[in-house]
DNA sequence: GATCCTGTTGTTAACGTTCACAGTCTTGCC
DNA sequence: GGCAAGACTGTGAACGTTAACAACAGGATC
């Protein structure tokens, strides 16, 4: 082997000799600095083009001080929410320029967010988007290193970040009075688990909606966003038959399960108890029956992350905290009606 | 401010003063070189921790040549497979000490693919994997910068690429015997695109299947893994349901179209009509009814994608290339019975 | 006592880019 | 023709780390 046929990939110098310039010259064509001759700047072209030379990011990240990296920081990216809130991210982050660096936990804890925090920080991303759902997250943004851009996403309104999230709460509202304005004389509800800050919003919408309308609000029955323990509360459902006549399930996946134990228990669906999930997942519309349910836009909520956090970024982290609320929408199917 | 105030980051040099020692020992602690005295080690511990050093890990990056970074290309990280798939290979990377920056495709295509590469190549990762579960994706491979080390997940063994992959054809055949054992005289197929080699490896161990047992395959229904496609196809099976007693379907959201189909027809499953899934997506236990299907351990794929990757990458790319098949589980539930 | 090894430390030079500044060459204008 | 202003280009020094090598001590070996 000549050292000829294993030679390296070319670097700035060699483009430059190439081009019979210096690398300087080199490096303001390729960051479109105003003033090249355009015959220089052509020449410089083609001695790229022929060397198939690739500019070095790491070396200019060094250098600029800029990675052009993002972290991102989610949940279990398993499940459909996170999952479309991180794709969201993603492309938008890729359009922007951006290159996306994740790190997703296993179980959520302010240890283990200030761990992945620090990872990321090491690697010198230029911000930090954390997804973080549930209350024990909160203090994960103390560790974060001073200067540092960085947006909650479905967060608390706490200490210096900005956040992004859907109205929980407005959502909920929304359920719950179309299932009021059918004549349903209450509205039980299915919700997520006590921590997540989205089960507790669509809680208060619901709440503040029956309230609204006179009704106490009946005890909710706490599932934890599977579909088994959707399943479970279903059969506790069942059992009451006789009183409940319209539930609210906190997200479509335990709607299934709902949907499940009602259809062993023989309780049938719209026309005994009317069922509103919340979501709107791509299987729900082939439930059965095909659930009513509010839609969340993910992707709009991975977008508005990366919107907040550039500005953050690119106007030398201007401190101020946003708050950028993503409406959602009520998607209206065939598992209510007008109550017996 | 004074300069004191807003001094920034505290870098190697900073370390080795404070400890009175150079900055090349302070390295040598980091990186754990055996030759340094302990009381020296700890002098410099102590200075690593007061001062709240933190190493930089771009310039260490441009050293070493190594960024401790490998890239991800997917399709569709919204759909539940390679969602899972793309958390177990995060999972692993970060195991084992390496970052994950990650390209999620919209559509795909050969340009595509190799645009992402070279945005992930440009970036310095160490290795590749990419997730290509289409044919087109194919020639994406011809792209990559010599000496790269890849994996393929789900894709073709093509060129010099090692592939990771589960069993699809193992799998159809062990969901088609299983309806067969069960007296059907023969079994029905909605297949995934065209294009996706998932699609047709499971067309194949259909296919396989049924001629072992001497019977003649009919046409499958296409379908594109979308719940709507299944519905579709399901009411085609539906309006044949005199002939048709046992249905196998390519995923579990296209089953989920089928059996709503099958609702709606007042078409009973199982006992008029048998079905089997794939997958094991978390909702199919909660179908109505629960949908039997073959279970693909996406985590373990993830996982063996990362182990082989690493591998190469250690080893200093030998590009003998691998093929690792991960077995697919029988998963049964209700939605089968004995022929009637 | 000289020699050699080995453990420990320091010095200098990369890595490949951008930034700051200093040139040189036009061009236009008096 | 002289001169300033602008366009264009080159030189040197960062950025913060690791690699290569040199230097020095102290003990073992002959």
């Amino acid at each position: 082997m000549s050292p000829r046929t294993e030679r390296r990939s070319p670097v700035m110098a060699d483009v430059a000799k190439a081009a019979g310039v210096s690398h300087q010259t080199v490096s303001r064509v390729l960051n479109d600095h105003p003033n090249v001759r355009p015959e220089t700047r052509t020449r410089v072209l083609e001695a790229i083009d022929e060397l198939g030379y690739r500019r070095n990011l790491v070396a200019r990240a060094l250098v600029t001080r800029h990675s052009r990296t993002l972290g991102v920081v989610s949940f279990n990216t398993t499940l459909f929410g996170p999952a479309s809130t991180v794709d969201g991210i993603e492309q938008a982050a890729r359009a922007a320029g951006y290159f996306v660096s994740i790190v997703s936990l296993r179980t959520i804890d302010t240890a283990g967010m200030r761990d992945a925090i620090d990872y990321l920080a090491d690697q010198g991303v230029d911000g930090i988007v954390v997804v973080a759902p549930q209350r024990s997250a909160a203090g994960a943004f103390d560790g974060l290193p001073r200067g540092m851009p960085a947006v909650a996403v479905e967060g608390q309104h706490v200490g210096e970040v900005s956040v992004v999230s859907v109205d929980q709460a407005n959502g909920a509202r929304l359920a719950t009075e179309h299932l009021l304005d059918l004549g349903h004389e209450t509205v039980w509800h299915v919700s997520g688990p006590s921590d997540w800050l989205e089960a507790e919003g669509r809680i208060e919408g619901w709440r503040t909606a029956l309230e609204a309308a006179g009704r106490t609000p009946p005890e909710p029955l706490a599932g934890d966003w599977s579909p088994r323990s959707g399943y479970v509360a279903g059969r506790r459902l069942a059992a009451m038959a006789e009183q409940v006549t319209a539930v609210f399930v906190a997200n479509d996946q335990m709607a299934l399960g709902v949907l499940r134990a009602f259809t062993e228990e023989g309780v049938k669906v719209p026309e005994q108890i009317s069922i509103v999930g919340f979501d709107d997942i791509p299987e729900s519309e082939f439930f059965s029956p095909p659930l009513t349910t509010i839609r969340q836009d993910f992707g709009a909520v991975g977008r508005g992350s990366i919107e907040v956090l550039l500005r953050q970024i690119e106007t030398g982290q201007a401190c101020e905290r946003e708050r950028l609320v993503v409406p959602p929408r009520f998607v209206t199917r065939a598992s209510t009606s007008p109550s017996r």
